[in-house]
DNA sequence: TGTACATCAGTGAACGCGCGTTCACTGATGTAC
DNA sequence: TGTACATCAGTGAACGCGCGTTCACTGATGTAC
């Protein structure tokens, strides 16, 4: 039974969001349509109402997780010194609660070693999504603009390779690799 | 037909090796057990005469690939000093090269965040052939044994992050991320 | 050393299963008058 | 504003496909005598 334009958008939303926090839990390979429509609750039947094909669901889910960090990091700027922000996003990011919640996670620390594997439109995507944080999060460097970029593109490398190290590890080598990580930055 | 003992060994090594290189290449889900075996140049049948399933066959893959490295790394120190070892694993950790070919790369760049949504007993595996790899880089660096061992977490931390990222990115963002890691280690 | 036979590495057809996607159908929504 | 009808969001059965695994079979290997 048809449902109203604002009904559609609504599903469309949760779509996304139950695409989102599976795709970065469960990883993008074993979470089926089925099951993120389930989780939407809806029918897998009526998936293609809103998407092409999966393949589209995976791209939006990307831009979308991109779009939610650099949205919760600007918000900080508004009432935090760009330091400070660095600063919590780093220990957030190297936590315990970040470690064993990929869900609520970075997309990259979940994402994307599986999307290396993939086509390269997702590749495009994904640096988007990926020069985007850098530039957010690089106002939180003190030197020159060039230098800024570099710093902020190897200190995120440190973070993800710290979470997608501790989150292959047993919990005792996850908590050395994490504590580690925070000890200088 | 009934093949001689030493086959039958050979067969196995040649078996964990195409495993090996399509893990990291094409990932552990996407590698089926039939692909490996042709690779092997073998019919998929025969795979459980050598492996109980392809579980087993996930875990010898990564322990046999850090003792790879390990073991490269060890031939290093016996001509090279730790610091000269440590700087050429980097350079080449972070170049096009390694970029380009997961599949004689790193494990942990390339299976790991796979890893991180399997099985615990991948996870303990993973572990010890990660707790192996600090063990033989850590003496690289110049500082007491405790802050080593921080020091070449936290250096694999950024190596594994710039690829992780690399791989996943295009081309021009890519080679910017691999050269902001290269500019200080 | 030679022979007879049990073992088992490797083959390829077959299995049940979950996947992405398609499709006929339903009935409330949106629209043309 | 009311009516008649076209649209289409959502449903659930069905599709072809590739997967991991099983199994009956073959014939060379390894072994007991």
């Amino acid at each position: 039974m048809r449902v109203s334009q604002a009904e559609k958008s609504n599903s469309r939303q949760r779509i996304i969001q139950s695409a989102k926090e599976m795709f970065k839990s469960k990883g993008i390979e074993k979470t089926s349509v089925a099951l993120v429509m389930e989780d939407a609750g809806l029918t897998h039947g009526g998936f293609y109402r809103h998407f092409d094909d999966k393949q589209q669901l995976v791209e939006v889910a990307i831009e979308s997780s991109f779009e939610e960090i650099c949205g919760t990091l600007r918000n900080g700027y508004e009432v935090k010194t760009p330091a400070k922000v660095l600063d919590e996003y780093s220990d957030l990011y190297l936590s315990k609660l970040h470690l064993d919640n990929p869900q609520v996670g970075c997309p990259i620390a979940s994402m994307a070693s599986e999307l290396a594997k993939e086509e390269e439109t997702y590749k495009t995507v994904f640096s988007q999504g990926f020069k985007e944080l850098i530039q957010t999060l690089q106002v939180g460097f003190p030197e020159s603009d060039t230098e800024n970029e570099k710093n902020a593109m190897r200190h995120m490398a440190m973070l993800v390779g710290a979470v997608v190290i501790a989150r292959a590890s047993d919990a005792k080598t996850a908590k050395k690799v994490l504590a580690a990580c925070r000890a200088r930055h």
